[in-house]
Order: C-alpha cells, then sequence, then structure tokens
DNA sequence: TACTGTAACTAACAGCATTAGTCACAAGGA
DNA sequence: TCCTTGTGACTAATGCTGTTAGTTACAGTA
C-alpha cells in the first residue's frame, strides 16, 4: 500500500467530467470519482479539497473549454455571424456537456475566488467584443450581453431539464429566439453608429 | 407517544417553503423540516413520500402560488402591458422566493407526474393567452413563448446565483431585456394581422 | 365498548463527506 | 550507498443525510 497511482488533477477533471455529464452532476460524488480512479474516497483529499474543490475543478475545466469553443465557433468572424456562431457553439456545448454545464452556476461572489471568477467571465469578455466591435457603446453592451446571456443560459437550463414539455421543433424555437436578440442588438448598434455619425 | 401533532399537508408546504426561502433549497432537507415540525424524520413520510415526495409538494405550491401572482399581476390587461406585468411578477416572485424559485426546475417528464406537470405548465398557458389574443397564430407563440420563458428563467436563474458579475443596474438590463422581448413579439403580432387583414 | 386506521415513535442501516492518523514508496542529499 | 524527507496512498472513525421496518398510542366510528 502507499503506492502512486499516477493521478494528475487533469486525470481527476477528465474522470469527474464523464461521470457528471453520464450521469448527472449529483452524480459526480468524491466516492464516485475516486472509485472510478481506482483510489479510496479520502485519497481524493490529496488532489481536491473536498467536495466543493471537485466542484469548483469542474467548473475550471468547463469554463476553458466552454471559452475553447467559442474561439474555434466565432474564427475572425465578426457581429451578428458572430453572435450566431456563439449561440450555436453553446447550445452544442450543453448538449454534448450537460453535467459540466450544470456545473457552470452559481458563479463565485467577486473575491471570493478571483480565478474562478476570471475564468468563468472569460466567454462573457468574449460576446462583450463582438458587441463593442459592433459599435455599441459600452454602457449599452453591459444590457445586451446580460440579454444575450440570460437567454441562452435559460433556453439550455430548459431544455437540459425538460421545462418546455413536449420537445418538439426546438432547434426551430432556438434559432428564432436567438434572431429575435440578434435583430434587437443589431437596431441599438444601428442607432449607436447613426449617432456616432452626426 | 403516538400523539397526532395536527400537522397538514399544507404545514409542511409552508414549512419547507420557509426554509427553502431562508436557508436555500437544499437546506429544505427531510430532518430540517421535521425538526421545524416537532416531529422526527421518518414521521414526515406519512405525509410526504420521502425527499423527492417534498421537492414535489415544494414545486406544486410554487406553480399555485406562482399562478395567482401572474392572475392578479396581468389583471384585465393584455398585450404587452400585461407581458411587461408578467415578467415583473415573474422577477418579484423570484426575488421573495428564492428557494421555491429554484424547486420549479427540472420539469417532470409529460406523463411521468401528469399532475405538477398540468400545474407547472399553468403560468405557460397564461403567457400563451396573452400571445394568442395579440392575434399571433399558434405555430408561431409556440417559438415566442419559449423565447420569452426562456428570457426570463435564464435572468432571474443567473440573477439569483450571481452569474451577472457585479450586480450593478441590474434592474435596467431586466427592463431592456423584457422590453427586447416584447418588440421582438409586437413586430410578429404586427406581421400576422397585416397578413390576416388582406 | 370494541375496532380500525392514522400518525406518531424507536431502532437500525446504508451512503455520503470529512478528519485524523498511518505507512509505503520515490527522490534527493550526505 | 544510505538516510531523510515529502508525497500520496491507506485504514479507522465520526456525523449527517435519507430510508425502511416494526411498534404503539390515540381518535373516530361501527
Amino acid at each position: 500500500m502507499g503506492r502512486k497511482a499516477g493521478i494528475t488533477l487533469d486525470g481527476v477533471a477528465v474522470v469527474a467530467t464523464t461521470i457528471a455529464d453520464r450521469d448527472g452532476l449529483e452524480a459526480a460524488t468524491l466516492t464516485a470519482v475516486a472509485s472510478e480512479l481506482g483510489i479510496k474516497t479520502p485519497s481524493l483529499y490529496n488532489h481536491v479539497n473536498g467536495l466543493a474543490g471537485l466542484k469548483r475543478l469542474l467548473a475550471m475545466h468547463g469554463a476553458q473549454l466552454l471559452l475553447d469553443e467559442f474561439k474555434a465557433a466565432v474564427g475572425d468572424r465578426g457581429g451578428a455571424e458572430a453572435l450566431r456562431a456563439i449561440a450555436d457553439a453553446d447550445r452544442d456545448f450543453a448538449t454534448r456537456h450537460p453535467g459540466l454545464f450544470e456545473s457552470f452556476l452559481p458563479a463565485p461572489r467577486l473575491g471570493e475566488d478571483d480565478e474562478l471568477y476570471d475564468a468563468m467571465a472569460q466567454p462573457v469578455y468574449l460576446v462583450a467584443g463582438v458587441l463593442l466591435n459592433m459599435g455599441i457603446p459600452q454602457e449599452e453592451a453591459i444590457h445586451l450581453i446580460r440579454a444575450m446571456w440570460a437567454l441562452l443560459h435559460g433556453f439550455l437550463d430548459l431544455e437540459a431539464k425538460g421545462g418546455f414539455g413536449m420537445p418538439v421543433e426546438i432547434d426551430v424555437s432556438f434559432d428564432a429566439a436567438v434572431e429575435l436578440m440578434i435583430s434587437g442588438i443589431e437596431i441599438a448598434a444601428g442607432n449607436a453608429n447613426a449617432r456616432a455619425a452626426t
């Protein structure tokens, strides 16, 4: 006994992600993760600060993955096309990683866990960048980002948890909702640019 | 021992709601509820089918309360005014009953628990009624309801869980998001009515 | 008055997170 | 080469969940 089992923090994250996505976030217990890794539960404390630490690791892992996928989806596009790409990538992510996606919230309060806060803010900053590039002034962009983020989060959460009743034509609904939001944003951008031109 | 303690299902619901709203949904355990009621944990099984039953009771209670508040808020208004009233009532509800609000999702799959499914669908039907009265055809209304519902749910969930970062000007953001959605709905209603007039 | 159902109880157990204390191995320095 | 030290596994034990089984006192009804 006392052998090293070659366990890395990344390995823990991957195993926890697999379990969370397969069996639901609440199934990603210390016991389940340890068992999957072939070690006893208390040994996990050498890698992670209890259950809270495991959840944090999951959120961190998810935030980085989501940012990567956003960047890949956006490429060098901008404007409405970039927003559509982000929306689709977000839904794709939520579909492929339901457990990880769920671990995203609650967000830490600012000053509580700055590193995690920062990681989770990155995808939002990316959206912010798109809006600012469209010519929307910062004071206005805050509200539009929140609206966009709320729509995406709400839609995907409802979809994941069956809150839409019958799962009929949800693809159409998603596209319609995103287009609705994008038109609103484009109108705001148009107004802002018109003001700037005078 | 063996005395009746005069406990009603409604009493259980009220106590559970109080705890959930005060200390968070996860604090509404069988032990906590039983303790607050002055009985032992296993005795709760005479009223409620375990923890799942308690959560169900909470969701049921919340759905009915929300429907009442929606109806009171809407009154005999219609159109955009009704939608604004619903949005504000929803946010008000989420603020006053954070635990209860959280218990709303996950929704049961259709056929799994029809009574709860129906109770949770009522508030949605109310929104549906408003849209149909605005002249929006049913096929289109489905998508708009989902968008509206997703926006509200997402916004309130993010707000409750601190997902917006700094809590600055959230009132403004909420109004802006709701107005954005309502303009989209009004445009759709205008188009539909124009088509109908020809 | 006897009967029956309800709603409380005690006892016991399993699964979870968590803490404390122990021990084997691997690596680095004398 | 040997000794020291730190890492990362372990066992043991605790407390808090929910849950089941079996028991018992009371209230209302036949």
